[in-house]
DNA sequence: AGCACA
């Protein structure tokens, strides 16, 4: 990417520093430097191996950062030219002085649950009809046992198809449907830790958008 | 080459 592409920023990016200089002279030395553009809020350098050799001086204003990008390009620093550029976001202490900055952490945090979000998606993709859609209303919780009562489903379900949703869950034994009560069926597993664990797994699962199964333990 | 805030 050229450097041209970057937008002003208030804080440059310097790179081809000499690596060999240590951390707080560079500092000094740069602040001292680039001085002479405007007032200098902050001189950041790390020398760990993606970061050495580099360096960003952040100035109050924009101006100042953009005299310098022009004024001290391949300017010679302890014999080599220097490449600025403008820095491509904004530095921590800057946004800690207009009030938007983020604390590394939770930034992270952030993250994950968009990494999270992105996963659900990707399944939704694979598994059209999952959604993360609450169970309809349900009645008293039965106590566990091992037959599952599913409600809410479309008119026009299958046994065919409840069997297999289900069958892919261990210990399932059979679909029961009542013919004279369209939307509900019975679905029985070996136990009743298998049932719960067809019950997690598919609660909520939508046959057609309309339809989350709510999934109850069946009342014995 | 490499865009961080130890």
């Amino acid at each position: 990417m050229l450097s041209a592409d970057v937008p002003p920023n208030q804080t440059i990016y310097i790179k081809n520093l000499n690596e060999k200089i240590k951390k707080e002279e560079l500092k000094r030395c740069l602040y001292a430097l680039f001085s002479q553009y405007g007032r200098i809020l902050d001189v950041v350098a790390l020398k760990t191996a993606k970061l050495r050799g580099q360096a960003w001086v952040v100035f109050s204003e924009v101006p100042a950062a953009s005299n310098a990008v022009c004024q001290m390009q391949s300017f010679p620093f302890y014999d080599k030219p220097m490449r600025i550029q403008y820095a491509k976001t904004k530095s921590d202490c800057v946004s800690k002085a207009d009030g938007s900055f983020v604390p590394r952490e939770k930034k992270k945090k952030q993250e994950e649950r968009a990494e999270k979000k992105r996963r659900v998606e990707e399944r939704s993709k694979l598994m059209p009809s999952f959604r993360q859609g609450k169970p309809g209303a349900q009645e008293a919780a039965a106590a566990p046992n091992n037959i599952l009562f599913i409600q809410n489903l479309p008119h026009k379900t299958t046994s065919m198809m409840l069997q297999m949703l289900f069958q892919q869950y261990p210990g399932f034994r059979e679909v029961r449907m009542i013919e004279a009560k369209p939307g509900i069926t019975f679905v029985e597993f070996g136990d009743d830790v298998q049932s719960s664990i067809a019950m997690q797994a598919l609660q909520g699962f939508k046959i057609t958008p309309q339809n989350p199964m709510a999934i109850n333990y069946a009342k014995k």
